[in-house]
DNA sequence: GGATATTGTTGTTACTAACAACATAAATCA
DNA sequence: TGATTTATGTTGTTAGTAACAACAATATCC
């Protein structure tokens, strides 16, 4: 169906614009918090997902282990995160977060939460319902075509 | 309301989910095409929105003049941009594409229309018309909010 | 014509992120 | 058990993303 293209086009537009300004407003956000967007990133991922493995942590955040390497130093030299030998796995370590660590994701996701929340005032709820319904089934969607 | 903090939440929590898979499938197909995602994002506004100035360009995108001007200068490295000076103003250029570069985007651009179709071939049209409508307004408040 | 503003480039810095090579430890298997 | 293979993390290297500052050249305004 030509239809379908077009509002597929139309859906990467709109998809590509959203992307944008959060990106914008994310890095503005974040980064005056004394941490950078992926730093925060692994300070959210170890909130919600408790302590983790470095390998673990880089699956969840869909992110080489090297590069997940680097981003937990800064946050260990920055004394937000926790390295400790698993003593099972002489190999592994253990990846959670200090109490300021803790603290410091509490403060910016508040934050984040607060701007998202005076962005939808005026949106009607039924509206962001069905909104948060189908970006949840794009993400899916999207996750399956990456084979994940 | 306690409501819409929650709706805040979730919507963020979907908004940044769906930023990410989209991101990483972009890298991917994008940089098959031997550009990086800021180079296709300059075609792209190069399409769009016709010559333009190098100061134009980095307002459209919402980048740095600096960061602009070396993105289109790989773009005229690998051929895909030109770069002509304004008779009416030697300070500034015009930027325009190449027949190389306006096919490579084309070529992109479709490979990631159509990947996009396939994502929502299972989803009724009219719900993604409402996301569709949402997606805008959230980006129009976004920007609102970002003084934009 | 001189002060001021605009346009674009270059220097510098920091973050994002992958791949490869490596060391160490664990697991497998022969 | 000992040798090979696999798993876990770190470090070296490279490339892309992106901002700020300093600068040169040109335009504009008074």
């Amino acid at each position: 169906m030509d239809s379908k293209l077009k509002r597929a086009e139309a859906l990467y537009e709109a998809v590509n614009q959203l992307i944008r300004v959060h990106q914008f407003r994310d890095r503005e956000s974040i980064c005056s918090h004394n941490v950078s967007v992926a730093q925060c990133y692994a300070l959210e991922t170890l909130v919600k997902r408790g302590p983790l493995r470095l390998k673990d942590l880089a699956e969840e955040m869909c992110l080489d282990k090297s590069t997940t390497s680097r981003v937990i130093d800064s946050l260990l030299r920055k004394g937000y995160a926790l390295k400790t030998l698993d003593p099972l796995d002489q190999r592994a370590v253990q990846l959670s977060l200090t109490p300021a660590g803790q603290e410091l994701y509490a403060t910016i996701h508040k934050s984040l939460i607060a701007e998202e929340a005076s962005m939808i005032s005026d949106i009607p709820d039924e509206v962001v319902d069905a909104a948060l319904a189908l970006l949840g089934k794009l993400t899916v969607a999207a996750r399956v075509r990456l084979g994940n």
